[in-house]
DNA sequence: CGCCAGGCTTCTA
DNA sequence: TAGAAGCATGGC
């Protein structure tokens, strides 16, 4: 399946069918996009910064190749996966149909491994709020400047600089498991190309390594990070709906994306308990 | 002041 | 192997 999209100068507009790119990214996933104006949202992955706009039919990317396009954010958003057909089958599921009704357009997004693994080692025991805070400062601190802000640093380059240049993350605990988590990837004790490779349960085997890393993040950055869309995240929240809505565990038309049925789980029960 | 936030490590029995 | 304490920080 390739997704169509139509190049007008400089833009790419995408249909917004099964793809609400705006709330693909602040669903809880990622924590580095930002509201720029109405419809407006700015972030920045894989080194690139990105402006798009959506509106009810369709999602410009704003100043954007046909190359990056492809490369890039096609993965980025998941494009090419048939969420239309996903959905429908998740309906056989009475709580999961509502889910998906009221937000079909949520992408599970393809992250950069690194940034996923950082990212959630950040989340433990946190807000969202502050855990954007955290992350903006490591980029602006150890990144490297981009057009509109600041890449997220390598695990090379965290390894290296040490656990003192985080002190102005005010990460508190979670600077040391950073640390590890970057010295471990840097070296290769932890090979992410290997677990891009392995089935689910030896890229958790190996993620847990890390110091800081336990089965929650894991699951996270195997789904964010790796686009292994059957990981299953279960946090505080999830915890509450498999107890309440799913005494003996997901319902079967969630196999194989376990992950996806997750995130609109999630998103669901969180909006409708505020 | 206390409680909580997309948890994990360490200690204890 | 299960359960609870401790962990840094900030918003409420």
């Amino acid at each position: 399946m390739n997704v169509d999209y139509i190049k007008k100068s400089d833009n790419i507009s995408v249909a917004r069918d099964c793809f609400d790119a705006a709330l693909s990214v602040d669903c809880g996933q990622s924590f580095r996009w930002k509201k720029v104006g109405e419809n407006e949202i700015c972030g920045i992955a894989f080194g690139k910064s990105l402006r798009f706009v959506q509106n009810e039919e369709t999602v410009t990317f704003l100043g954007v190749s046909d190359e990056e396009f492809v490369e890039i954010w096609v993965p980025y958003f998941d494009l090419n996966r048939d969420y239309s057909a996903i959905c429908e089958r998740l309906k056989a599921d009475a709580y999961l149909g509502k889910a998906v009704e009221e937000f079909r357009g949520i992408r599970i997004l393809r992250q950069d491994s690194w940034e996923a693994i950082c990212s959630f080692i950040i989340s433990q025991n946190n807000n969202i709020p502050r855990i954007k805070g955290i992350i903006d400062r490591l980029c602006e601190t150890l990144g490297n400047p981009i057009d509109g802000g600041f890449s997220f640093p390598s695990a090379e380059k965290i390894a290296q600089s040490g656990i003192d240049s985080l002190a102005p993350l005010r990460a508190g605990f979670r600077a040391k498991y950073i640390i590890d988590a970057a010295e471990k990837i840097a070296s290769g004790e932890v090979d992410l190309q290997k677990i891009a490779l392995a089935p689910l349960d030896e890229g958790r085997d190996e993620l847990i390594k890390i110091k800081g890393v336990g089965e929650k993040v894991a699951q996270c950055s195997l789904l964010y990070g790796f686009g292994k869309v059957d990981a299953f995240p279960v946090d505080v929240w999830v915890k509450r709906i498999m107890a309440e809505l799913y005494p003996d565990g997901l319902p079967e038309c969630a196999n194989g994306v376990r992950g996806i049925a997750q995130q609109y789980l999630f998103h669901w029960y969180r909006i409708h308990s505020k």
